[in-house]
DNA sequence: GAAGGCCTGGAA
DNA sequence: TTCCAGGCCTTC
């Protein structure tokens, strides 16, 4: 499940690795993750340089040269490694880019297939619609206006926070997360909480970000870093994954609830 | 605002 | 054999 601190770990990772490199071959094995016409993106990557890699959202950016940015979304399984062309080529590769003068490439593959893949000239209004429709970064919030977001709105906090157009790059790990560290329950109707409990909020989402992206992210079923090493932060993660285990501050049961689909941990006794 | 669909591997 | 994991989009 990468989020926020698992694509901005990968982006870091690849800026550093890729910046500078020219596009020598795209190799499209699986077109139905792709939501750019193929002949559009074979017709003009090549040749490209890799100017920066950047993350918003839970989206990868990779600006080239000459205009074009290439996008990636890593669904549930998305992994996006660095191997050596020699080596054999893993089940649920997508996507391949090698690069002139380079025995190295850049592969995408994703068992599930939730994650996209597209290729867009680097203007705002070109950038794919999901992209285009996010909300602003958790650290670009005002604490106060990340508070009355909430406060005007009638939801269940955990799913508001999972909407990627009012905060971005929030998933299923980092919402649970930060509401035990606010101490708010995932059910909890937005516009009930206190204000003060709201910029509370806003401040335990900064912090459980930062230091997930401290420990390279969470790994815990398929996510990698570009060199196929593992996050740490799954060993830190207080409820998330932990139903039906004590919690680590006062040994009270962690339950879980079902929201809109999705399982949501958290403790009954620090979350009110 | 809530629920269903897409997708596959691994666990029950 | 069935269920579950959940990103995002569409539909109700």
């Amino acid at each position: 499940m990468p989020e926020l601190p698992e694509v901005q770990t990968l982006a870091s990772q690849l800026n550093r690795l890729l910046e500078g490199r020219e596009i020598e071959g795209a190799e499209i094995l699986n077109g139905t993750l792709l939501e750019t016409p193929r002949q559009e993106l074979e017709k003009n990557i090549l040749g490209k340089k890799i100017i920066r890699v950047l993350r918003r959202g839970k989206y990868l950016r990779i600006d080239l040269s000459e205009g074009w940015t290439l996008w990636f979304h890593l669904g549930m399984t998305g992994q996006l490694l660095l191997r050596l062309v020699s080596e054999a080529l893993a089940p649920h590769t997508h996507f391949l880019l090698s690069f002139a003068g380079s025995n190295e490439q850049l592969l995408f593959r994703d068992v599930r297939r939730f994650g996209t893949i597209a290729f867009t000239p680097t203007a705002e209004d070109a950038f794919p619609r999901g992209v285009q429709n996010l909300g602003p970064e958790p650290e670009e919030w005002d604490p106060e206006a990340f508070a009355t977001l909430f406060k005007t709105r009638r939801g269940r906090i955990k799913s508001l926070l999972l909407n990627q157009t009012l905060v971005a790059g929030l998933g299923n790990i980092y919402s649970d997360e930060s509401l035990y560290r606010a101490g708010i329950r995932p059910l909890e109707r937005a516009h009930r909480i206190a204000r003060r409990r709201l910029e509370r909020l806003h401040g335990a989402v900064c912090e459980v970000l930062e230091e997930a992206l401290q420990w390279g992210g969470s790994s815990i079923d398929d996510y990698l870093h570009a060199d196929g090493t593992r996050g740490r932060f799954q060993e830190f993660h207080q409820v998330y994954g932990r139903g039906g285990e004590a919690c680590r501050a006062c040994g009270t049961k962690i339950r879980t609830v079902k929201l809109a689909g999705r399982t949501s941990s958290y403790c009954p006794r620090c979350q009110k």
